[in-house]
DNA sequence: AGCACGCCGACT
DNA sequence: GTCGGCGTGCTC
């Protein structure tokens, strides 16, 4: 009888111990009774006798499910690490780790599929005959080489090329087990013409094939247009043909068509890929294929950095500094850091590429920790767009929109141009500020902005919680125009129809934009004329271009360089970074202004003369000297409940678990109301913890937790631990 | 998270 | 008398 530690799927911040007659390898799934039911758990570990507790209570696994671990070493590594490292429980991270089928207790070996063969009609078929149906012809000729899973064939060629082949009986359809064989792609790899690559390019490519069967972690630092994706695709051809596996991560809205249509020409090969709206049993299949070794290249969100690999060689992280990385609920990791353990422990590179690297990369990278590749060269000498500030003090406005904006505007609306207006929506804490001077309304004791808070009509700091009344005069000057940062942008999509009403105008935003398709269809007739007024918000920065835009709006800075989110600045810096490199053409280089009452603001002035990199590393510096992440470390508890006394006494006694009095180290600041202080009807606080060390953080934070966990108030409220948080509201 | 146990109010 | 409300506590 040997004893065996379980991960159960429960919310509870431990294994539980089982026996059974033999031993079992760890990552197996099995059937155990847990209270009244019956739970699937992950086998973790074996047990020594002397070490379980409670040793009358064990009871036996109930069955097996797996001969073979689906969790496999390196997996489960990882699995310990984001136990350890975002304190959540075990059962959790590891149901987080799998496909929904095998969560389920479904057969991870391989089911029948529908797959596609040739006939013998088929195979006598003569070309000519399919002439003038090019698609079918092509099928044809790929089925009579190898059959094809169905769905597949049917998205390489055309559905209806598939149907009019069957129907012709040159094709048949049968449910067949699918064999997966390991390497397949290396017997298919066809590397297509590949462009010769510029200087830049080629010291990057010639980095990273030094780096084989080595951890090492790269940033390339490439600017819009610099050919970003060409280093990649060269640095992974030489992997592909050594029977390794490359898995690519993109942010949520990267993963298009077009991106994985780039890849697959360039090799010939399928790509496996992995996005949320993947029915249960596609992503099973890929999950299997991956495992299998029988895919070359996987390109997916955030969770597929979970998936298994025969022989994973490379993994890349494009535009690694998008937020869609990391996980806004549940178990909160972050797929960037997780990609970086995981190419620790399989010995392997990480390669993150970005125009606009995050300040923790970018620290990393001038730190020496990461090898810092870079690409300044834009393909085709274009011109970077014009970025300048427009002084918003004193000037009337009207729907957000200053008087001097509008003159801009016109000039550009009357020369037949098209505009860009973009209107940062996102939620920052924002600031109260004065329209005459510029001046931010500052909580004294701290020398910070306060943050607005609407729904109590009070300023509140962020940094020692004072509140105060919201001030009827500008302390500096007295004037009494007062306002909130960033407001107004409501206002502005209706406000640009009464202005210019002659001109047509479109909104893209998630709302507006309901799949895919219309998106497509709307950026096409954008680059048609149809419209000349596009207003949007941050999707518009992602990957799309506008060559007949010339004049670029963005119209409120100081909601993020003012906000009590300290990420704001670079956030803004980011979005406008990234929409100036898709604005204008090479012949037409468009130009951009931004409205701030702040036209000195160090930052701002940086970023717009010299650009994103000079601006991040200034940042940096200013992230030192004030010492905030990834100088320091954080840690932010939030709780919610329909009775805000409850949730803030409740964060007030964790405080007190974590910063017993007298103490000073970590710093608990809060708790404070979240920016959307009530969501479902549920108030919403937080508590932000931090210091320098992170070890003594963390440490901190597990010797609390029971007792935070024991607190009566604990399962009256909903709460949850957010490690290295990036979102504030 | 679930699920059972437990102890109080409005029904046959 | 008992059906069911949801507070409390446990799960190897």
């Amino acid at each position: 009888m040997v004893f065996i530690q379980v991960a159960v799927p429960v919310p509870i911040r431990q294994l539980f111990t089982y026996q059974h007659a033999v031993a079992l390898p760890s990552g197996v799934r099995v059937a155990v009774p847990f209270g009244p039911r019956s739970l699937i758990g992950v086998v973790v570990a074996q047990q020594n006798e002397a070490d379980v507790e409670n040793i009358n209570k064990i009871k036996p696994i109930e069955k097996v499910i797996d001969d073979t671990p689906v969790i496999d070493g390196v997996l489960m590594k990882m699995a310990q690490w984001l136990w350890q490292y975002y304190h959540h429980a075990p059962g959790e991270v590891l149901h987080a780790m799998l496909p929904v089928l095998l969560r389920k207790g479904e057969s991870a070996q391989p089911s029948k599929q529908a797959y596609l063969f040739a006939t013998e009609d088929g195979y006598m078929c003569e070309q000519a005959k399919l002439q003038r149906a090019p698609k079918q012809l092509a099928c044809l000729d790929a089925l009579k080489k190898s059959p094809m899973i169905a769905t597949e064939a049917r998205k390489a060629f055309s559905p209806t090329g598939v149907k009019a082949l069957i129907e012709k009986g040159l094709v048949e359809m049968k449910e067949v087990m699918p064999s997966f064989t390991p390497f397949d792609y290396v017997s298919h790899l066809k590397v297509s013409a590949t462009p010769v690559p510029d200087k830049e390019q080629a010291v990057a490519i010639a980095a990273l094939n030094q780096q084989h069967h080595r951890f090492v972690i790269s940033l390339l630092e490439g600017v819009t247009g610099s050919g970003k994706t060409e280093v990649y695709l060269q640095a992974i051809a030489p992997l592909l043909a050594a029977k390794q596996q490359v898995l690519i991560l993109v942010p949520e809205i990267g993963l298009t068509p077009q991106t994985v249509a780039r890849f697959e020409k360039r090799f010939s090969i399928a790509v496996g890929v992995l996005h949320s709206q993947l029915t249960d049993s596609a992503r099973l299949l890929v999950w299997q294929r991956a495992k299998a070794g029988e895919l070359g290249i996987i390109i997916g969100t955030r969770s597929a950095i979970f998936t298994p690999f025969k022989a994973l060689g490379m993994i890349i992280v494009d535009e690694e500094h998008d937020e869609s990385f990391k996980q806004q609920d549940g178990l909160r990791y972050h797929a960037r850091d997780l990609a970086a353990v995981r190419a620790k422990e399989e010995n392997i590179p990480l390669l993150l590429g970005s125009a606009t690297p995050a300040l923790e990369t970018l620290n990393n990278a001038l730190s020496g920790r990461y090898t810092h590749l870079q690409l300044t060269q834009r393909a085709g000498g274009a011109q970077r767009t014009q970025q300048h500030l427009l002084d918003a003090r004193d000037q009337p406005v009207h729907y957000g929109i200053t008087e001097g904006m509008l003159t801009l505007m016109r000039q550009h609306v009357n020369a037949g141009n098209q505009i860009l207006v973009f209107v940062n929506r996102r939620g920052y804490a924002p600031a109260m500020l004065c329209h005459h001077c510029g001046e931010t309304v500052t909580c004294k004791r701290c020398d910070k902005p306060y943050t607005v808070h609407k729904s109590q009509n009070r300023l509140q700091c962020h940094h020692c919680a004072a509140t105060r009344a919201i001030p009827r005069h500008c302390e500096v000057c007295h004037s009494t125009e007062l306002v909130t940062a960033g407001t107004g942008t409501e206002q502005v999509e209706k406000g640009l129809e009464t202005l210019f009403p002659d001109a047509k105008q479109v909104r893209i935003d998630s709302d507006t934009i309901r799949g895919k398709d219309k998106l497509h269809t709307t950026l096409d007739a954008i680059n048609n004329r149809e419209y000349q007024l596009l207003v949007g918000t941050q999707i518009l920065s992602k990957g799309h271009h506008f060559p007949h835009v010339t004049l670029v709006v963005v119209l409120d800075c100081d909601g993020a360089l003012f906000s009590a989110d300290f990420r704001a600045a670079e956030k803004l810096a980011q979005l406008v970074t990234q929409l100036a490199g898709r604005a204008g053409r090479a012949s037409k280089p468009g130009e951009m202004w931004l409205q701030t009452h702040n036209p000195h603001h160090p930052l701002l002035q940086d970023l717009v003369n010299n650009g994103y990199a000079h601006f991040a590393r200034h940042a940096l510096m200013e992230r030192k000297a004030a010492g905030l992440p990834p100088y320091i470390s954080q840690i932010v508890i939030r709780a919610e409940a329909t009775d805000s006394a409850l949730v803030f006494r409740f964060l007030q006694q964790c405080k007190h678990i974590l910063m017993p009095s007298g103490s000073t180290s970590p710093s608990v600041a809060g708790p404070f109301p979240c920016l959307m202080e009530k969501r479902q009807g549920r108030y919403r606080f937080m508590l932000v913890c931090s210091n320098e060390k992170r070890g003594p953080l963390h440490h901190g934070l597990r010797v609390a937790l029971p007792y935070m966990q024991a607190l009566p108030d604990a399962a009256k409220v909903r709460w949850s631990v957010d490690i290295d948080p990036t979102d504030f509201s």
